[in-house]
Order: structure tokens, then C-alpha cells, then sequence
DNA sequence: ATTTGATTACGATAAAAATCGTATACTATG
DNA sequence: CATAGTATACGATTTTTATCGTAATCAAAT
């Protein structure tokens, strides 16, 4: 197979990820400067975790200017599926009901979220 | 505040906390033929784990006999709450629905569970 | 008491991740 | 075209995690 990939950002990739996915392309200086926002990292450290994504295949990007710019080369959802996968069986022992429960309980939810959540939920129902 | 430890265990740590769940206390041996199930693993290599996550505050140990017997000191709910915050905030872009939409989507999850998760979502509209 | 088997302690190494300093290259402008 | 400013490239270092070999320790059986 082709496909199938080892989608395992570390912390510091996802962070980028997450501007990447946000912003669909930026360049090394806008990720630097979202990032600074809530942590201190240095500019080269932005540039540098940025190749090593790219070698990774965690994005991809345009150098066809000498300012790059960067996008994200696997998608937001494929992401969060595998690796709730991952917390799922490492964290909650297989069980993806235990996963809801908990984050149900825990996080306070506006009506409308319930709202949506019953609407899904009735679906799956369906069949 | 003495409370709001920095629980963030990693991979094989959090393998080895399952089975100290599973089994609420056991012996390096004992973790180390879990694990071997599934994974190889050397028996000293186990230990080390174990000796660190010590040091490290995510597990207890009754040292008495020559024989340590290890038991888990972070609670499997705290941890999973914990590590759930982190991944809503790190992937899910803070929005713990999202996340709850995509493990249900996913997952293909038996009636039962279902009916489990619609009580609860029952209860949380009540208020 | 000596040997044998099981256990922990310790330290070394390897591998992965994160960080940054410095060198180099390109671009625009004066 | 020289220079100032901004980018990227590269490599070194540090930190964290994972892994294991070997030595030391202890208990039980002979």
C-alpha cells in the first residue's frame, strides 16, 4: 500500500499543524509569530521544526519564492482520527464509549453542541 | 496551589499504567509479561520504566520485600481528563464536541453503547 | 556455608525531539 | 552595484525517552 501513513506529529508539530490547518498556508515568519503568541520559541526554531516536517511529510510547501510557504500536507481530520485512535486504545483501553462519557462529562457543552451530539446520535441509530 | 500535578506520561509509560489499572498492583515481572504480549520488550528495560515513573511521581511502590510491588498513583479518570484536555486543546482546536462527533462517528459503537451515551446526554440537559 | 536463581541498582548508549547560533543567499533600494 | 534587511540552510547542542548489559544483593535450597 501507498497510503497508510504514520500520521504521528509530536506536541510541537501539532502546534503548527494547528496554524496550518487554521490559516491554510503561511509563511515560516507568520507561523513564528502565531506561535510566540502563548509559547517562546525562537524564529530559526520555527524554521527548522517546519523542514523537518516537510521531510516528514507533514507539510508541504512552495519554494518557488525565496519566502517558502508552507500548507499542510495531511489533513485536520485525518489527523484527529488517527490519533484519537491512538488515545483511545492507549488511554481508554479500547473503549471509544469511555472516551465520550468522559469528555462529556467533563468539558461543560452548550445546548446546541447537545443538540448536534443528538442529531449524530440519532443517526447512527438509523442502521 | 500543591495539587495540579504535571501529569504527562508517555507512550510506554501509559502502557505500563494500564496494566497497573488493570490489575491494581503487580510486580516488575508481572508488568514486564503484560507487556511482553504485545510488544518486545527486555525485562530490565521494564524495570527502568517503572524505577522512573517513581522518580517521576506516576507510580507508588512497596519496597518491604525484596520484591517491589508497584501500584499506580495517578488515577485512570484524572489522567484520561487530563489527557483529554490536552488533545481537545492540541487537535481538536479546544472544541470538545468536535471531538465527541469524530469518536462516535468513527467507531462503530453497539447499541448498548449508544443507549449509554444518550442517558447521559439526557442528564446533561436537564439542568 | 555455598550455590543457584531471581531481583534491583546503576550507568552507558542510542534514538528522537527541540532549540538555537552562525553562515550563506537572495532582494530590494538607494 | 553596494548595502541593509530578511530568508533559508546547516550543524551543534541539549533534553527527553527508551533500551539494555552488567554488577550487586538477597533468599531459598542443597
Amino acid at each position: 500500500m501507498s497510503g497508510s501513513k504514520s500520521i504521528k506529529p509530536t506536541e510541537s508539530e501539532l502546534e503548527i499543524l494547528q496554524v496550518l490547518w487554521e490559516k491554510k498556508s503561511a509563511t515560516v515568519r507568520e507561523v513564528h509569530e502565531e506561535i510566540s503568541k502563548t509559547k517562546d520559541i525562537g524564529y530559526t526554531t520555527a524554521l527548522k521544526l517546519l523542514q523537518i516536517m516537510f521531510e516528514k511529510g507533514l507539510v508541504s510547501r512552495d519554494d518557488s519564492s525565496k519566502t517558502h510557504i508552507y500548507m499542510p500536507a495531511v489533513s485536520r481530520e485525518k489527523t484527529q482520527k488517527h490519533l484519537l485512535g491512538k488515545m483511545i486504545d492507549n488511554v481508554f483501553s479500547g473503549s471509544s464509549t469511555q472516551l465520550v462519557m468522559q469528555a462529556l462529562g467533563n468539558h461543560k457543552t452548550s445546548r446546541e453542541e447537545l443538540d448536534e451530539i443528538q442529531k449524530l446520535l440519532d443517526n447512527l441509530r438509523k442502521d
